[in-house]
DNA sequence: TTAAATTATGGTCAAATGACCACATTTTCC
DNA sequence: GGAAAATGTGGTCATTTGACCATAATTTAA
């Protein structure tokens, strides 16, 4: 399991391999099986997690039970509830495994340690932020602007790899629409 | 109008009056008139925006010509576009004042270098964009899963000083609904 | 292997929403 | 001061969407 973790950070990142065995030092291997919690609503978070292998969605519930799906999280990225995990405050999100997934986590304060120990990580984290940030903004802009149809045709371009593992229920809980629009949407495509 | 600036920087950040000083020295002040833009559609964002005086808006435009309104920047916060500002691609939003609007700015090689000077200011920042990483999930997730009525509600809840300042096609332009949809509500609400 | 749960689809209907239009009021600008 | 633009409201109607329900196919689990 840290066998991939560490083939992710001589590809993506500028660690060195001493340093990579520093992070790898620190962490914790996991095994969800589907339908298992990371993290529940309330709880508060307290680590980093890595991806190995399997998918992981976050989502919130509205208040009429309804859920809906902030983001997928496949192999090779990282989650957490970043409100929670920076002010160690209650979340108001779920972290739940849709396939049965390995992960590796890091708890705060030794996550924190790495980033002041290794200046390279603390850039590759503050990148990553950056990047959840802008990456956000586009998926907003969609959210507001796109109509369904648009809004299923970018999922479908953007995340092919994800699809087939996806029930269409939670395609939809992801792009904010009830299943019966998904389903005619797919219906109208076909028929042409 | 340097002065504000400094207030605002003994007030919200742990930087030395020197420190405060130092990053002063680099910045340029522009008056922006109303409906003056900030950034262009197109171009790259090349500065850090603090907001003196007055009210931005960051909005899109979508396939059809409509606004969506991404985010509204009142006095004390700052503004950028964080994917054109990073990565120097050519944005796909527009910055504009909604009010003759007073601001400071750094360009990028500027702060990048006092952000390596000044560490307070390195933390003082990781700390906005992180909390900016938050906020978007915030609106992100209301705007998936709330009712157009909730929005409104939230936003007038939320935001109670910008509200007069606003137009409301802005206000719809920025909850994801249609002028129309915001005037009922409101007539709902009025009899009521 | 069989029963139960999950998944994908579709029919029907009511409600919500947007498009288009008009109008009155206020604000802005010359 | 007066013309033009912006703003807020509302009427009407067609369309979109969701709620509710049923069903078939597939997957999961006992």
């Amino acid at each position: 399991m840290i066998a991939e973790f560490q083939t992710y950070c001589r590809t993506m990142t500028h660690l060195t391999p001493e340093e990579i065995d520093q992070v790898c030092t620190l962490a914790t291997p996991r095994t969800l099986q589907k339908n298992e919690d990371l993290l529940k609503q309330g709880q508060i978070c307290r680590h980093k997690t890595f991806i190995i292998k399997g998918l992981l969605r976050s989502y919130g519930t509205a208040a009429d039970g309804t859920e809906y799906i902030l983001h997928f999280s496949p192999e090779r990225s990282w989650t957490l509830d970043p409100e929670s995990y920076h002010l160690l405050t209650a979340t108001r999100f779920n972290i739940t495994a849709i396939e049965r997934t390995d992960v590796l986590q890091w708890n705060k304060e030794a996550f924190d340690r790495l980033l002041r120990e290794i200046p390279a990580l603390d850039r590759y984290s503050q990148l990553m932020v950056s990047k959840s940030n802008y990456i956000g903004r586009h998926r907003l802009f969609t959210t507001l602007s796109s109509t369904p149809e648009e809004k299923y045709d970018d999922f479908v371009r953007n995340n092919p790899g994800l699809l087939p593992r996806l029930p269409l229920h939670m395609i939809a809980a992801y792009l904010g629409m009830s299943l019966k629009t998904l389903t005619r949407i797919r219906h109208a495509q076909l028929h042409r």
